[in-house]
RNA sequence: GCCGGGGUGGCGGAAUUGGCAGACGCAUACGACUCAAAAUCGUACGCCGCGAGGCAUGUGGGUUCGAGUCCCACCCCCGGCACCA
């Protein structure tokens, strides 16, 4: 491959030959690692409680693998480069960094390789350690944490204990998610895209029904909605979040059941209006109520279709395009207000898990309610029409129109999906109806009816589901619980916490968790009453060690609590925050529920734990894939790094592209960096031969440049297009290179455009900087230097090149002085020999002046 | 199907948000240096055309003095959701 053509022999020299006449990349950063060790220079100012000044910069911490791949120095780079940044502006900036510690890839090597979790994780960390301490980052590493550490996961127990006070823990039997291959239970969350596979493995998930823990997200559902507007986090993460939480507006309607006083059926619908439209019911296959609604008559049919739907896997009950199956129970339902009966169906394309596992079926407004009407032939009544009076024929109508056939709604408006606030202009055009404030709208009157005949009333529902946290796993929390058969579920008292996981125990391969038969941990005795009880042998979902590893950053190691509110006054919340979009919906959403939870315990003062927040894309293989072993596509960062040195890693990552959308690595462009950071070394190094005294005007050129630079370069770090930053820096060396030999370079201004540049360039190549820094006769360290001040008056343009254009098209451009007046520009287009040549002596019809860009002559 | 993001030279990507399209870099070609190669330096490099010039930002329309950028319709790629009542 091309990348390997260049080798530390071929590397230019300089004809004097001497040490620092060449740049050898291993060595400069070996050399200047150490010194910033023994330095201390990445130490953050802890007990600083100045908000202003303290900038909390987090990334996501990873999972120890136990080997840092691309995507790791991709993701770690840009945040390092922003905190590098801001710290140059003079913010006492924190960066920490640790691990996601548990989880099951620990487990799994346990069984292979016969070595405990706790033993292989550590390897992992520690070796994972050195390789990111080769990145050359500035993570601050006195706060590093590992989340399988007890005097971690001590305080998940805490939470936990804290959570079931609340009533925000509790224990479920329910029908759950199960992934075969890792052998446990998962969260909705966690069970991804069409094929409902694991998150983790790719396995497709089955349903089982167990007793499990859960946490009460859903408390906070409008809370976590309502708040998202305020974030200032990627547009498509917050439209994730929505779209998660889904909550929808409409009502719950009681119906009776003809013949069974004991019976209602309860649904919710967002369409109450269409309530005289429901022409049947339908329940999900396995609704508590079906057996007693079933006749005698259809018993053998219900039975046996709710028997073949209970057999269907996930995958194909839910799949959308399947044909509309279902039963008739032979059972009469009540219009809560006329009376009418309905009659009752069973069918597996309504859920048990949403609403309240049955609706009522209104084939006239509803697509799928539609279908199935059409199939099972039953009435399809009209209950509305387009006020536009066009014709609706043949297919489901759930447009804004006019009721019908609705008795007491008759003659009203509905809005169908939108509400009276959102009803504007564009709406009664397209429907036309306008709605005046007095006058009534079929879902407001409907919700009035229902209210006052007691049959049912407005209701908000969510797709949020609370959070599923019990995992059938050894390597994570235990959770704080003893069943004893006297005393019930008893939570472990705070003093006994942590409940920690037995270190002398064997990994067999049955897929089983090894606590559940492990005697010295299950066998205790109950907190309340001495007697012999079990322990819980679940563990928590990793996602909670995440939900809180922020705050635990600013006290490792702290025994009063989950952190230590006074180290932390002046550094909450985090004030950025990186790492992929690929935690929309878990990570994020965990973390932002239980930063609320925390402030409802007192813990801390604020709402949201990530204000702000930005996300890298995803690096690919030189192939445009996503990087596997199986691919053969990977590309192994020790390896560039030992061929390239880090500094130039980290610069090609981040000249890929902008930092947000990722991209494949292609080992072709890894030699511009290299010709870059080689043309610096030179330009810093070799002996300057100017001479003679420079015009003022070649000066303040000199400087013009200095300081269009750092403004763009700023602008760069700033917004993570490091590509833009890093481009405008090799444009800036460029001029440089070319001034070298002229009486420019004997200026003051010069050195300090060659130090400028340093600067600059020392976020994202911190060795060679450091090294060119301290080359160049300057302190150490460069890294704690203030960053080059901008200066708008340095950085103007006295003159410009004026566009002439004529009829839009670019014909002339002319040599303007900035500030030029309207007449004067157009004067001076007008007087340009290739206008004179295009206008052929027509006068202008009409000029357009671009005030410092353009004039546009139409003719 | 619904919701996001995106289509710019041979390639990665710029473009102050409506004002010189292609910055910066890669690749390529030619030249200098060299016995030679590599490295380095220099020049060229969107397409068509000898040229003046014309055509070009996924496709087709529109608004505008002027559109990569705004509007309408469509095509393709990447993510997310998936009978959500």
């Amino acid at each position: 491959m091309a990348y390997q053509r260049i080798e530390q022999g071929l590397l230019p020299t300089n004809p004097k030959g001497d040490k620092m006449s060449h740049y050898n990349p291993a060595e400069v950063e070996a050399t200047w690692q150490q010194r910033w060790a023994e330095a201390e220079i990445y130490a953050t100012e802890m007990d600083s409680q100045d908000e202003s000044r303290n900038y909390y910069n987090l990334t996501m911490y990873p999972y120890p693998s136990g080997n840092l791949h691309t995507g790791h120095w991709y993701a770690y780079t840009g945040p390092d480069i922003f905190g590098r940044y801001h710290r140059m502006r003079g913010k006492n900036v924190f960066f920490p960094f640790g691990y996601d510690a548990f989880g099951l890839p620990a487990e799994n090597a346990a069984i292979k390789h016969n070595i405990h979790p706790a033993r292989w994780t550590q390897d992992n960390i520690d070796y994972m350690t050195e390789q990111i301490k080769r990145m050359g980052t500035m993570i601050d590493w006195r706060a590093t944490l590992a989340t399988c550490e007890p005097e971690y996961y001590k305080w998940n127990q805490w939470f936990f204990l804290k959570f079931l006070e609340r009533d925000l823990a509790y224990r479920e039997m329910a029908p759950v998610d199960w992934c075969p291959s890792c052998n446990t239970t998962l969260a909705r969350e966690q069970v991804k895209g069409e094929n409902r596979v694991c998150e983790r493995c790719g396995t497709p998930v089955v349903k089982r029904d167990l007793d499990q823990w859960k946490f009460r997200i859903t408390r906070y559902a409008d809370e976590l909605l309502d708040e998202l507007p305020n974030l200032d986090w990627p547009e498509r993460i917050k439209i994730m979040q929505e779209n998660w939480i889904g909550r929808s507006y409409g009502a719950t309607i009681r119906f009776p059941v003809q013949g069974i006083d004991s019976a209602t059926i309860e649904v919710f619908t967002t369409r109450p209006d269409t309530l005289f439209g429901a022409s049947f019911m339908v329940l999900a296959p396995e609704h508590p109520l079906v057996d007693q609604i079933t006749t005698d008559a259809q018993r053998a049919a219900v039975a046996a279709y709710q028997h073949s739907a209970s057999r269907q896997s996930e995958i194909d009950r839910m799949a959308t395009d399947k044909e509309k199956t279902g039963v008739f129970t032979g059972g009469y339902a009540l219009n809560p207000l006329s009376a009418t009966p309905i009659p009752i169906w069973i069918a597996d394309y309504v859920l048990m898990g949403y609403g309240t596992g049955a609706i009522m079926a209104v084939p006239w407004g509803d697509p799928r309610d539609h279908e199935f009407a059409t199939k099972f032939g039953l009435p399809i009544p009209q209950i509305s029409r387009p006020a536009t009076g066009e014709a609706v024929a043949g297919q489901a109508f759930d447009g804004p129109g006019i009721m019908m056939n609705s008795g007491p709604l008759d003659g009203l408006v509905t809005l169908a999906k939108y509400e009276r606030e959102s009803w504007g202009a564009a709406q009664v055009a397209e429907y036309g109806i306008s709605l005046e404030t007095d006058q009534p709208e079929a879902k407001e009157r409907i919700i009035e009816l229902l209210e006052t005949a007691g049959a049912g009333e407005a209701a908000v529902n969510y797709r949020l589901r609370d959070w599923l946290i019990s995992r059938q796993r050894f390597w994570g929390t235990p959770i704080p619980i003893v069943y004893c058969d006297d005393c019930g579920t008893v939570p472990v008292p705070y003093r006994e916490l942590p409940i920690e996981l037995p270190m002398d125990i064997d990994f067999k391969p049955t897929g089983e968790s090894p606590l559940k038969s492990y005697a010295p941990f299950v066998n205790t005795r109950c907190p309340h009453c001495g007697g012999p009880a079990e322990r819980e042998t679940d563990t928590m979902d990793t996602f909670v060690d995440s939900s809180w590893y922020q705050y635990r950053y600013l006290s490792p190691h702290f025994e009063g609590g989950p952190f230590d509110t006074e180290a932390a006054i002046g550094w909450l919340p985090v004030e950025h925050y990186t790492g992929g979009p690929e935690h929309a919906v878990m990570h994020l959403l965990y973390t932002r529920f239980w930063t609320k939870v925390m402030r409802d315990l007192g813990l801390i003062d604020f709402d949201e734990p990530f204000p702000k927040l930005f996300n890298q894309g995803m690096i690919l293989g030189p192939d445009s894939q996503k990087m596997s072993k199986s691919r053969g596509n990977v590309v192994d960062p020790d390896t560039l790094v030992a061929e390239h040195g880090a500094d130039t890693v980290r610069g090609y990552l981040m000249f890929i592209g902008p930092w947000d959308q990722g991209g494949p690595f292609s080992m072709e462009g890894i030699q511009g960096i290299t010709r870059f950071y080689h043309r610096v070394w030179e330009l810093m190094t070799a002996d300057n031969e100017a001479s003679g005294r420079p015009t003022s005007e070649q000066v303040a050129a000199l400087e013009r440049a200095f300081h269009q630079t750092i403004e763009r370069v700023q602008e760069a770090y700033e917004s993570f297009t490091f590509n833009v930053g890093i481009a405008a820096l090799m444009e800036f060396s460029n001029s440089l290179r070319e001034l070298r030999e002229t009486a420019v370079a004997t200026t003051a201004q010069w050195e300090a455009a060659l130090d400028g540049l340093l600067l600059m360039l020392a976020p994202v190549a911190p060795h060679i900087t450091e090294a060119l820094w301290a080359e160049r006769g300057n302190d150490f360290s460069i890294h704690q230097q203030p960053w080059p001040e901008f200066d708008a008056a340095k950085a103007k343009e006295e003159s410009f090149e004026l566009v002439v254009q004529i009829n839009g098209k670019v014909r002339d451009r002319v040599k303007a002085p900035v500030g030029i007046s309207e007449g004067e520009a157009t004067a001076l287009a007008l007087a340009s020999e290739r206008v004179q040549e295009m206008m052929n002596g027509n006068p202008p019809r009409r000029v357009i002046y671009v005030p410092g860009r353009l004039v546009n002559v139409v003719v």
